[in-house]
DNA sequence: GTTAGGG
DNA sequence: CCCTAAC
């Protein structure tokens, strides 16, 4: 006996199409085809039950018939078991899985039911199904097309698009696995010869619900990443699409079912759902086209710029697929999906706004003070600014891998920034440029500074940064008023809430022009950038032409585009270099610097050296003769 | 804002 | 690289 029927719950009504009992198959395919039309889509999920459906099918008449039918329709055998099987749980995962996104509509101890399982029987992350199939009665191979027609069924011609080779290959293998309890665990490994696999997976158990499970990187196998990328869309419940190679063909993925939409959002890093969703529901008065609509219009060309964008949600989408563009992911690419850099901007903290209330004044006055003082600043179009380690990071288009913005390093010196436009001769003084205050000083000095957060954080701890914003002290060409932006972890975090304008009743935002007000930076280190050989080499040439002194100039003539290179840095690199050059080589480190270079470096040192002597005695001797 | 020098 | 006095 074979799976007579599948009993789906808790939540998964509109998603699963099949879940009816045993009917014709031209009407199943009819109420799947309506389905799939009504949505406009297909749903990754209907599609494998379809897929599972079918290979119990053909397992079911597989106990009368022999694999091949004379309509040459592909069926596929597997022994009769003598199991009565209620589907547990579908399975879809590509052979090299990174993750695995749950998804159900049930009770938290089902979900953690279907985890369990999961992780006993699912030792097959990596590109191995042996592990799991250990007791294999069958393996059939298949050049068939039938998972494509189950696709094709639901999805049209994207599957033909994805899975449009013929080679198609399908092993099908059932097991026991008494261990877990467990009357029989099928397990079908659908796999074509490009991976991804699509795995069904069959469990019998006792309980009702039905868990289902799959990777999101069901059409987005590592081999695959460069074809395939996960598209974003206006849409909230149409998140993502998958595009096939050619980028013409998007799958929306979604219905407005309550399962896809939770199923979103697993596949989504709960912070960045969230805060999507704030975005979504609060719109900053950014005037940049009215917030966060426009954020997602501006989606549009997430694939034509590789270029950070000021909504933290447009940034971190993008961590989708950068996977192939950028060498330095490719090493992980390789084995799965370029780490994700999860981003949670728990509040945006104006510190040090200065407001002067008199004592009589009311609360509510002084509310109203501090608001239109906000709103002062945020009236304007705002920018968002990234630092890492404290430094800005303008360069757009680099990778945050470039930028020093990693899932294991650097997220708790990584800060955000907001950047008013502050209108010309506004009252507003903001802190200027102060280092080494940080952020807790900053606050606890600023007693009008202001959460505007609104942020209700609950901290799940499985978010290790907590991060403060910071800036470095330099090279800050821009008008820089900065507003921190508080990075943490998050749960349900309402990233901005924006209270409107009140009244301008509010009293005077007092400029501060008696106060050298400090600006809100905080400073931290600067990630180390050592020295190449050739940028060694540039500095040598303009010291030698210019003179060790003139550091400003040396930036300028050899350092000019070199943001991170302030004069400050090249007169102390050239200290090194004259020390490196003055030791000996094996106390030297880093990169060695080629002797040559080390000898021009002591040779213009001692030539300036001796110049500014000069210099210096020239000096005294008229300095003396003045005096006399 | 630059320079110089200690940390 | 940072910090800062001194210009």
């Amino acid at each position: 006996m074979v799976v007579k029927k599948r009993t789906y719950s808790g939540g998964f009504h509109d998603l699963l199409a099949p879940v009816i009992p045993r009917a014709p198959r031209s009407l199943r395919r009819r109420i799947l085809r309506n389905k799939s039309s009504e949505d406009g889509g297909i749903c990754a999920f209907e599609l494998l039950a379809d897929v599972a459906d079918k290979l119990l099918q053909e397992q079911e008449s597989e106990s009368s018939t022999s694999s091949i039918s004379s309509k040459g329709k592909r069926q596929i055998s597997i022994p009769d078991d003598g199991i009565k099987n209620e589907l547990r749980e579908v399975k879809v995962k590509p052979v090299v899985s990174e993750q695995h996104i749950l998804v159900s509509g049930a009770e938290p101890t089902n979900l953690d039911l279907s985890l369990k399982e999961s992780q006993h029987s699912d030792n097959d992350s990596g590109s191995d199904h042996a592990s799991i199939i250990t007791n294999a009665d069958l393996i059939k191979k298949v050049n068939s097309n039938l998972i494509m027609e189950a696709i094709e069924e639901k999805s049209g011609n994207l599957c033909n698009a994805n899975y449009g080779d013929n080679s198609t290959e399908i092993h099908l293998k059932a097991i026991e696995e008494q261990s877990l309890g467990l009357t029989s665990v099928k397990t079908y490994s659908l796999k074509d010869h490009l991976e991804p696999c699509v795995n069904t997976r069959v469990l019998n158990k006792s309980a009702s619900s039905v868990h289902l499970s799959f990777c999101k990187d069901l059409f987005h196998s590592p081999r695959h990443r460069g074809n395939v990328k996960v598209n974003s869309r206006d849409d909230d419940e149409k998140y993502f699409r998958y595009t096939n190679r050619s980028n013409t063909r998007l799958r929306g993925l979604g219905s407005r079912s309550r399962a896809r939409y939770t199923r979103m959002r697993k596949m989504i890093p709960s912070r960045y759902w969230k805060v999507a969703q704030t975005l979504r529901d609060y719109e900053l008065p950014n005037g940049t086209g009215s917030g966060a609509k426009s954020f997602y219009q501006k989606r549009k060309n997430i694939y034509m710029r590789e270029r950070f964008q000021a909504d933290v949600v447009y940034k971190r989408r993008k961590l989708f697929h950068q996977s192939s563009r950028n060498p330095c992911i490719k090493k992980e690419s390789s084995e799965s999906m370029p780490n994700l850099v999860k981003f949670s901007i728990k509040s945006f903290k104006v510190p040090e706004l200065y407001v002067e209330v008199p004592e009589t004044a009311t609360v509510g006055s002084l509310k109203r003070s501090v608001m239109e003082a906000v709103t002062a600043i945020l009236h304007g179009q705002l920018h968002v600014g990234v630092l890492v380690q404290g430094k800005k990071v303008r360069d757009d288009n680099r990778t945050l891998q470039q930028s020093g913005i990693s899932k294991n390093c650097n997220l708790e010196s990584l800060g955000f920034t907001l950047e008013p436009s502050l209108p010309e001769g506004s009252s507003l003084l903001l802190q200027q440029e102060t280092p080494s205050c940080n952020m807790q000083e900053q606050l606890c000095r600023s007693p009008s500074s202001l959460d505007i957060s609104g942020g209700l954080s609950n901290s799940s701890a499985d978010h290790p940064f907590p991060a403060t914003a910071m800036e470095n002290r330099v090279e800050t060409n821009e008008v820089s008023t900065t507003f921190a932006a508080e990075v943490t972890p998050l749960e349900d975090s309402k990233a901005l809430v924006l209270a409107p304008a009140v009244d301008a009743e509010a009293l005077a935002v007092v400029p501060l022009s008696e106060k050298p007000a400090k600006k809100f930076e905080f400073s931290q280190r600067r990630t180390r950038r050592p020295f190449s050989v050739s940028e060694v080499e540039a500095l040598v040439e303009a010291v030698e032409t210019l003179g060790a002194g003139r550091w400003r100039d040396v930036k300028m003539r050899a350092f000019d585009d070199a943001n991170h290179r302030t004069y400050v840095d090249l007169k102390d690199k050239w200290k090194t270099l004259v020390h490196t050059a003055s030791i000996a080589p094996q106390q030297r480190r880093g990169e060695p610097v080629p002797q040559d270079l080390l000898d021009r470096v002591l040779a213009a040192h001692a030539y300036w050296s001796q110049h500014q002597a000069k210099q210096h005695a020239k000096k005294n001797q008229k300095t003396l003769e003045a005096q006399m």
